[in-house]
DNA sequence: ATGTGTTCCTGTCCGC
DNA sequence: TGCGGACAGGAACACA
């Protein structure tokens, strides 16, 4: 579900709930997720004060006082919502929990964050703050797109002679961090590269336009709060609207927006997933 | 190395 | 209105 840019929204939109705030209460109502919650999860979280909330590809991560860190992943339908008092806005009432909350926290500052998951393919675990980079779910992953370490000599060395078709190519997170579905089918068609392409067979001047596509593709998305589908909504319950520049995904059969271009967006099974493209001009 | 398919789950939507 | 099937923002895994 979430991509970075959703992530980076729900990240953004818990700080004033959690940062500088103590976990006063950790009420765990499932023993795990996509994996079993860690050991001791409540014990471990309980008067941990949250010194910065981070993010790092698809994960966000809490830096926590106590000198570990909480990771959390939001899988395909994960939310973080948000009652109670927010940045001194008194809402003292909170809703019962619904379905699928499997965690609450009531933080100090008076919010209460609850850790919706329809589909349980999120996740949560606990690291030392120090360990983080080497945590099995991250140690693999590649360099974040809107970072320094993703430039166009990186992107084309790693493609080079892959034969690999360039969607599944971005959509491998060891390859650069963040990007799932939903943007990589928006880059490769403001790129005009058909996502069938072998990605070694794509010229080095093409591959390095995608670097700087996916940096204004993902920053025009963080900017517009996200992408809502379905019940993706900002930690405030504000919905994001990039959406509704979507330019080819959930797109079938609508006219390419290409001046000129008369095609029709198609979609297409790859690797078990949909491809959304313009065969007329991605090319 | 690179497919592809399956799996983990629940919810929603669409056609009959 | 019910029912079955397809499909959904992720990603690990087994296997050809």
């Amino acid at each position: 579900m979430p991509e970075l840019p959703e992530v980076e929204t729900v990240r953004a939109g818990l700080i004033p709930a959690m940062e500088g705030h103590v976990i006063e209460k950790a009420d765990i109502r499932r023993p795990g997720l996509r994996f079993p919650f860690p050991e001791r999860m409540p014990e471990r979280l309980m008067g941990a004060r949250v010194y910065r909330l981070r993010r790092r590809s698809k994960y966000i991560l809490a830096d926590l006082s106590t000198g570990e860190t909480l990771l959390i992943h939001l899988g395909m339908s994960g939310r973080m919502l948000i009652s109670g008092n927010i940045a001194g806005e008194f809402h003292h009432d909170h809703p019962a929990p619904a379905k699928h909350d499997h965690v609450v926290l009531d933080m100090s500052g008076g919010a209460r964050v609850t850790f919706n998951d329809a589909r349980r393919f999120g996740a949560m675990d606990l690291m030392a703050t120090g360990a983080a980079d080497t945590h099995w779910l991250l140690c693999d992953i590649g360099p974040e797109p809107l970072g320094n370490d993703f430039h166009e000599d990186y992107l084309v060395k790693h493609l080079t002679g892959r034969a690999i078709p360039i969607k599944a190519a971005l959509l491998d997170q060891r390859l650069v961090a963040g990007l799932g579905n939903i943007y990589v089918c928006e880059v490769l068609f403001r790129a005009g590269i058909d996502p069938r392409r072998k990605a070694g067979r794509i010229s080095a001047k093409r591959i390095a336009s995608l670097v700087p596509i996916i940096r204004d593709v993902l920053r025009e998305a963080i900017a517009a709060g996200g992408s809502s589908l379905r019940d993706f909504r900002r930690a405030d319950g504000a919905l994001g609207y990039f959406q509704h520049r979507f330019q080819v995904y959930g797109r079938e059969g609508g006219a390419c927006n290409t001046d000129g271009c008369a095609g029709f967006v198609a979609r297409i099974p790859q690797s078990g997933r949909s491809t959304f493209f313009c065969p007329r001009c991605q090319r």
